[in-house]
DNA sequence: ACCCCATGCTCGGATTGCTT
DNA sequence: AAGCAATCCGAGCATGGGGT
């Protein structure tokens, strides 16, 4: 599955209920490296409709132009096998939908580019395939847009904000102009898009332009994207923002494992919250009463309000939700090992939390095996973490100085 | 010839939610 | 409550191919 895709589906407004659910469906099978076919039976009991509702949103999807479908059939027996499904952010539907002549566009060239079969095609209207021309992505153009002189010459003094069309299309082209592979490529589909964005839209794609393309580069991508599918699907909001870049890259992690486990003794580690809520009247009854004393009622409460991350990763763990981990947490976080939750080690952890005033783990709330810092035979737990918190002392530190600045 | 596979499509009926 | 539209569902037929 990829959560990228399932994240864009889940954006995708003005369907039908069921007919998200399909897409979303459709999202989770796909694979970046292979693609996304799985047969209208597997994808019907996915989402829980009949074959025959299935087709219906299929349809629907394809008309709205965010899925386009290929039907396959095996080279050597010619059998027809699982449609494949296509996706406005793979790089063969946008090809596609750009380059096939449209009767506002008027643009492509003359041979065929479809993948789909010739026959039957969406000229003669045995629609097996998809209509290309029934995608409402690609609009036409609503305003005369000066794709050469006027564009370049802005470009070259235009500094001042992106507020009218010249200079939003100066700014345009001082993007593009090394976009990899777009000399090849239609230009007018991408300005068309562009001259959509807001102002703000248009500073954040051009902002994020070089953390987006090495985020690709990253994740081995071997084509970029055009700049009409970069605009149309904001793909920019998928690289980090050069401000959050500089915090720590993080991953999904289940609950108890080694990621999840160091990442819970990280937040510990840092100075707990300082908002700790007072005695309730009731508490200060019972204070009064003698039943407890302040420093009891000062110790739940800090258990229950001091971390809160730590809190927050104990409510999802409950609902077995993984929790996004630090990755710089990753290298220390391979030494811990498995403790039983019945065993005397996992009590001496549990103590060592007391001692400390942290939260503890409910022993009847756990996975089995939880993980925690390596300890060697004899060994008290204080050990084991202090090793691992001197394996993560420059990220504590970081962290710490983060914490000072934001507050 | 018959059956199978994977898909596209249509139809009538049921359900649901909204409006009057 | 009645009417209406949207949505969903199950059944069935068609298409284009392969396998036996």
């Amino acid at each position: 599955m990829s959560f990228d895709a399932t994240n864009w589906a889940i954006k995708q407004r003005g369907l039908r209920p069921a007919a998200k659910i399909v897409l979303w469906h459709l999202c989770d099978r796909f694979h970046p490296d292979h693609g996304c076919f799985p047969s209208q039976d597997t994808l019907a009991e996915d989402c829980e409709l009949p074959r025959s509702t299935l087709n219906v949103h299929l349809n629907d999807l394809e008309a709205a132009g965010l899925i386009a479908r290929e039907q396959r059939r095996s080279k050597g027996t010619r059998r027809q096998e699982s449609t494949r499904y296509r996706f406005p952010f793979e790089p063969g539907f946008e090809r596609q939908n750009a380059e096939k002549p449209g009767p506002e566009t008027g643009h492509g060239s003359d041979e065929a580019v479809s993948r789909n079969q010739p026959e039957p095609c969406p000229e003669n209207g045995e629609s097996r395939v998809q209509n290309l021309d029934s995608n409402p992505v690609r609009e036409p153009v609503r305003e005369p847009v000066n794709l050469r002189e006027g564009g370049r010459e802005a470009s070259e003094k235009n500094e001042q904000p992106l507020s009218d069309a010249k200079k939003a299309e100066a700014a345009f082209w001082r993007l593009v102009k090394n976009w990899p592979g777009f000399d090849g490529m239609p230009k007018e589909p991408a300005l068309v898009v562009w001259m959509k964005l807001t102002d703000d839209e248009r500073e954040q794609a051009t902002v994020r332009f070089p953390a987006w393309l090495a985020m690709l580069k990253a994740q081995k991508k071997s084509h970029v994207p055009a700049p009409s599918t970069y605009f149309r699907e904001k793909l920019w909001t998928a690289a980090p923002d050069p401000v959050e870049a500089a915090k720590p890259k993080s991953a999904v992690a289940g609950p108890f494992g080694k990621l999840w486990m160091a990442t819970r003794f990280a937040e510990l580690m840092l100075p707990h919250a300082t908002n700790i809520p007072g005695p309730t009247g009731f508490e200060q009854a019972q204070i009064r009463a003698g039943k407890l004393t302040l420093a009891q009622v000062r110790e739940q409460k800090l258990i229950r309000f001091g971390w809160p991350a730590v809190n927050a990763m104990h409510e999802s763990a409950a609902d077995r939700r993984p929790t996004h981990c630090p990755l710089a947490l990753e290298e220390a976080a391979s030494d811990f090992r498995q403790v039983h939750r019945d065993s005397p080690l996992f009590d001496a952890w549990m103590a060592e939390h007391q001692r400390r005033g942290w939260p503890t783990l409910d022993r009847r709330r756990v996975a089995e095996w939880i993980y925690f810092p390596s300890v060697e035979d004899g060994e008290a737990p204080a050990a084991g973490l202090e090793r691992f918190v001197d394996a993560i002392s420059d990220y504590l530190t970081t962290r710490r100085q983060g914490d000072e600045h934001a507050a």
